[in-house]
DNA sequence: TGCAAGTTTAGCAAAATAACCAAATGTGTC
DNA sequence: GACACATTTGGTTATTTTGCTAAACTTGCA
């Protein structure tokens, strides 16, 4: 396991679509369609979004009937979001953009 | 604390340069000249890097003397990593960047 | 004060990322 | 097989990030 492995995870949560993407997988699973209306976003972009996750190895797909299934593959990535809210507490300007 | 203050704590660790100094820093505060020992880049571009860890809540700095020295605000950013040593483990592709 | 070492900031060019539209692919139903 | 629905992929443009050089601070000491 490379730094560069866990960079791709964190690059992959570093966005706001996509990690509320995994705050809400986090509920249970969810098929695209239904992802697809937490967004004003083309499902398109959705999907990009979701491989990204996937190929980070955040997030497995199923494909069952017409549609895919995204679940988290580790439920310890809620860890993650947690210990974040303690650091992100800490930010000099809160709020702003870095 | 909005989802983009999150999301600015993953871009910050997004990064190899910046998610080694987290590792070495875990180990201990350590002055920008040691830092850049690790490194094969331009002190100028470290210092930039630092400075998004700092904004990011990651980090914080002390100047003693001639030199600044950074230390991690929050230890909990290690169970961070040991989480995405699992998670990582699970992407399609090991090794192969996203 | 004046100089040297250590660090940060500014500005610029190259590289990476993001979002859209359009087209392609896969799956179930008739 | 043909069609409709759900999702992914390709191509393009706009935005963001990165890393460098050069310049600006800051501190300690002669």
């Amino acid at each position: 396991m490379t730094i560069d492995d866990k960079v791709q995870v964190f690059k992959a949560l570093a966005h706001p679509v996509r990690l509320r993407l995994v705050e809400k997988l986090a509920k249970g699973e969810q098929c695209v369609c239904v992802c697809l209306e937490m967004f004003d976003i083309d499902i398109s972009t959705l999907s990009r979004h979701l491989s990204v996750l996937k190929n980070a190895g955040i997030v497995a797909d199923e494909k069952r009937g017409k549609n895919v299934y995204y679940r988290l593959t580790c439920p310890c990535i809620l860890q993650v979001c947690d210990c974040l809210e303690k650091v992100a507490g800490k930010r000099k300007k809160p709020g702003i953009p870095v």
